[in-house]
DNA sequence: CCATATGTTAACGATAGGTTAAATTAATTA
DNA sequence: TAATTAATTTAACCTATCGTTAACATATGG
């Protein structure tokens, strides 16, 4: 299993962004570097990241733009700015949208190092405890998936796997809608292959038997594209 | 109920100190002002503070050494550093002994209040733990954490060790919902790693010794996720 | 009809947790 | 300060859980 912090690193100068890309990877972060904030956005919502790192000054979409669309999907995602000038309108600009942090280009790269260390520490305990949804009632079952207890009617509730359970969320956020193939590969199992593609319909087997209970509820298959989580 | 959030000021040049803490006080804020790190320790004692903001360069005791007095005592407490110079020693220095930020002088104070603000955020997660709350009864149970007593229905009570007690605490802050297991190890044994995890694992099991008294009071393990004290 | 995608079950290995006891450390007390 | 006791950590061994993979079956679409 991999645990390295995944971080999202935008940045349009590539000389710069390679070389602080390596940089980070050296230190046991795994990297996706974006060209700019098109590109950031696209591989923000296709990843599951644990932290941005974005350049300010970008051509296309700029990072204070860029990090109002992540906000958007993710209020918590924590941010840190980089930049050339360091005018107080931006930086204020920049803790409105909700940074962590600011550093102001030429940066000491053991400082941000540290900031990273910083920032992702005292998130690791908020993601835990983070609010967001987690009860969920769909026919005659009520799911919570931080307990991950799944209770069909008066029964007991049944013990759901990690797996189990973050395919079943997320089956449901698209509940009646298609539910790519590709989306719960990237963001469940962290890579998109032959073998997790296989280990993922293990798992839609699984949950079909525990589903089974109700009539009413069931997950079809969509050729090619993913699963689609159907309640009458 | 006065409910503004209380921060420390340590700062040595007094009219720079008593600007500051009354531009805070105007910004809603309860400020002690202390003139050098020897009073700001004692301050630190005496009072309960949700912030600390630190000025580095002082006579008797540095800002350094006074935070990592503080830290001592409370391992959480945010802390700013304020500081005239900007050596990459000394910036990393404060990232080390744990700072949530780093201010160089002259700072706007615009940016100081965005700073406090996000400080003070994400720091209301953990505040749920600082409870003052110690009579606990539950089933047939009663506890007095300040005591460190069990007692079940007309038993005598049994006294627990400290970690048994801040355990049971947790567990109880959190009944009949998940209990992280990062959150006490963060918070009780101060350190995640295996042995710490180990550790726990050992109160666990001496406090369902202690609970199974009582048939209606369960602690359930939820993998890789942390406990859960059911009381039906 | 064939290549590929999906359905399903079972077995395996890795890791987390349950529990007890011994070893170590800290706190008390003689 | 040495002796004693309490508290905590570490080790050891065992069980439960989890995820992956293999194997074989069936379905889909061109």
């Amino acid at each position: 299993m991999n645990d390295k912090k995944r971080i999202l690193l935008v940045e349009d100068d590539p000389n710069f962004g390679i070389i602080l890309r390596d940089f980070l990877k050296m230190n046991d972060y795994d990297i996706v570097l974006a060209k700019n904030g098109m590109e950031g956005f696209e591989k923000f919502k296709k990843y599951d990241f644990h932290l941005c790192i974005l350049d300010v000054m970008m051509p296309y979409k700029d990072g204070f733009t860029l990090a109002t669309e992540i906000k958007e999907v993710n209020q918590d995602m924590p941010l840190i700015f980089l930049t050339a000038k360091s005018l107080k309108e931006d930086v204020l600009k920049g803790y409105k949208i909700g940074a962590d942090d600011y550093l102001k280009k030429p940066f000491d790269s053991d400082v941000l190092l540290y900031k990273i260390k910083a920032i992702l520490k005292r998130n690791k305990l908020s993601a835990i405890l983070d609010t967001d949804e987690y009860e969920f009632k769909f026919s005659s079952f009520e799911f919570n998936s931080k307990l991950r207890h799944l209770k069909f009617k008066n029964n007991k509730h049944v013990k759901l796997s990690p797996k189990e359970n973050m395919l079943l969320k997320m089956l449901l956020l698209h509940k009646n809608d298609l539910m790519p193939r590709e989306l719960a590969l990237t963001r469940i199992w962290r890579d998109d292959n032959y073998f997790t593609s296989r280990s993922m319909d293990v798992y839609i087997a699984k949950l079909r038997k525990q589903l089974e209970l109700d009539p009413n509820v069931k997950i079809n298959n969509i050729h090619g594209e993913g699963f689609r989580l159907v309640i009458d």
